[in-house]
DNA sequence: CGAGGAAAATTC
DNA sequence: GAATTTTCCTCG
């Protein structure tokens, strides 16, 4: 059957290969493009893409377009593919909650009865995926019981799926860069919450490998979405302290992306019956259904699955606000991968969040950067933020010429923003990209884990945009897969170099966030992150080249 | 708004 | 009970 091995965190070997016969079959980095011959796939491998960072005053469009916010991070757990799903039906990108790898081998009758089964239970799809078929129950134990907390960075559960450096079997496959490697991440991620079974066609567009069917990806269960950043937040706290940031006098600006009092993006949902957890994660946003109004803030969930461990205080969350501020500035630097819920067709449909399956993080198999690796990729195709990318390539490089402090306290929701990230020298960050000085450009930041094996965005940490007259550099917030990413024009005249002083740093309460369903990093001592950024270079043939840095670690992010 | 500090609440 | 996390208060 399906078999994933990961031994140790550095080495990860995945034979996942069955054929309509039910044998096995080996599958090597060339079998990564998927033959429409055999009825093999492998789902969810790897992470939404993103959207490319195009040149400041195109608008993007594509795959980061649905709107859902949630806290960043996870970009594996965020289903997200590329918009309209050339590729075939859109699955739930996070149709695994877990690091696995589906293989299913559909016969067409087989996908008749999965379709029927679609919607159902999960017991009745279990049914349904018999032969073939890995399937893991999204239950929140499965991870728990990997989980590793590690406190330093998130590494946590994830760790036992490692670094990326033990995924190494897949990575060949994608060494011939800009030719498939976009196609291959987007065909075998095949999650995407943001576009539902229902609205894509199935079977997939001629000329594309078929795909899982929609049942096989569609979770019975409340989509991403639902379970958690619509879901209302438990009531925490039942004693003194209020639950919610509402009635306090203080309220993080993510509340201006929320109607009600609850802050603006992990706040909890006043809908009652959500479920406790809503966080802003990036499950989450990820999940968002794509609302035509820029918050993509879940007040209501449908999840009913509420973890006992649950704040009393707020009674719900406030989604995470993609678009806390319609960044009315630098309105030409049209984010790629903005994933305004009005510009997301194919958004996270309520309806379509396939979560269970266990999702296997793109890390898993692309953790690391190979030294062969290309990172170009299709401007309508970026990496995942969670995707390990080089800080240098050929002539350009992405530098961070001024790290922050290494002290920063990030506020809570519940607090007044506390100011931007600055510079040990008094100032702010300084990125600059070198080797490239043609036309403006994003550069996109994030907060990460200052895990050095594995840089990915940040669970319990999210940027917050700063504005004020204190705030010389213009960026406007978009949300990639759930998390939060500052978008900051790095002009020619002015050496492609941005003074990062709009970037501050909100803390998440670890409760909201551990309560995520899919979650495995604790938020206890993990105090540590990293701001990273990326910029995607635009290179001759519609692609890009996209290089990432990150500062040195910043730590105690909250107090 | 941005900080710093401290009390209150949680966790371990 | 100690360590941490969160929230509340104050001040400039």
């Amino acid at each position: 059957m399906t078999t994933a091995n990961c031994s140790g965190n550095e080495e990860l070997d995945f034979r996942l290969i069955f054929g309509e016969d039910g044998q096995q079959q080996s599958l090597g980095p060339a079998d990564l493009e998927p033959d429409d011959n055999s009825s093999f796939y492998i789902v969810n491998v790897g992470q939404p893409q993103t959207v490319p960072n195009q040149p400041i005053g195109v608008p993007r469009h594509g795959p980061q377009t649905h709107a859902p916010l949630v806290p960043a991070h996870r970009a594996y757990d965020s289903a997200y593919e590329p918009q309209g799903s050339k590729y075939g039906p859109s699955v739930g990108r996070r149709a695994f909650e877990c690091p696995s790898i589906q293989i299913t081998s559909i016969s067409p009758s087989c996908l008749q009865d999965m379709e029927a089964g679609r919607g159902a239970g999960r017991e009745g799809e279990e049914q349904h995926l018999s032969r073939g078929h890995l399937y893991l129950p999204l239950d929140v134990a499965y991870r728990d019981a990997s989980l590793s907390p590690s406190p330093c960075s998130s590494l946590s559960s994830r760790s036992w799926f490692s670094d990326a450096s033990s995924c190494g079997s897949f990575s060949p496959a994608f060494d011939d860069v800009e030719t498939e490697l976009n196609e291959a991440a987007a065909r075998f991620t095949l999650g995407s919450p943001l576009a539902s079974p229902a609205d894509e066609p199935w079977p997939p567009q001629p000329g594309l490998p078929p795909l899982r069917p929609p049942a096989l990806l569609h979770s019975p269960r409340a989509s991403v979405t639902d379970e958690n950043w619509l879901s209302p937040r438990p009531p925490s706290r039942p004693s003194s302290r209020p639950a919610s940031p509402c009635g306090k006098r203080r309220h993080s600006s993510a509340e201006l992306c929320h109607p009600g009092p609850a802050s603006p993006r992990l706040s909890p949902a006043p809908t009652p019956g959500a479920s406790p957890r809503g966080s802003v994660t990036e499950d989450s946003w990820a999940g968002y259904p794509s609302v035509a109004g820029p918050p993509p803030f879940h007040c209501c969930s449908s999840e009913l699955d509420v973890p006992s461990k649950t704040r009393k205080t707020s009674p719900a969350r406030p989604a995470l606000c993609s678009q806390a501020d319609p960044a009315p500035e630098d309105p030409g630097s049209g984010s790629p991968s903005r994933e305004t819920p009005a510009e997301d067709p194919h958004g996270p449909k309520k309806d379509g969040p396939p979560e269970q399956f266990l999702s296997v993080p793109s890390h898993l198999t692309w953790s690391k950067p190979k030294p062969g690796h290309t990172p170009i990729f299709r401007a309508s195709s970026l990496p995942p933020l969670d995707w390990p990318l080089p800080s240098q390539f050929g002539q350009y490089e992405l530098q961070v010429e001024v790290h922050p402090k290494a002290h920063h306290r990030a506020h809570y929701e519940t607090e007044g923003s506390r100011g931007a990230v600055k510079a040990a020298s008094g100032g702010h960050p300084v990125v600059k990209l070198i080797g490239y000085n043609e036309k403006p450009v994003n550069l996109q930041m994030f907060i990460g884990t200052a895990d050095d094996r594995y840089l990915r965005p940040h669970a319990f940490y999210q940027v917050h945009r700063i504005t004020g007259k204190t705030v010389a550099t213009p960026s406007q917030e978009i949300i990639i897969t759930s998390t939060k990413v500052l978008e900051i024009p790095l002009l020619p005249e002015n050496n492609m170099s941005a003074s990062i002083d709009c970037a501050g740093i909100l803390k998440l309460r670890n409760s909201d966030i551990e309560l995520r369903k899919g979650e495995t990093d604790i938020g206890r001592k993990n105090t540590r992150v990293r701001a990273v950024f990326r910029v995607h270079v635009p290179q001759p043939g519609g692609k890009v080249l996209s290089l990432q840095a990150a500062s040195i670690p910043v730590s105690r992010s909250a107090c």
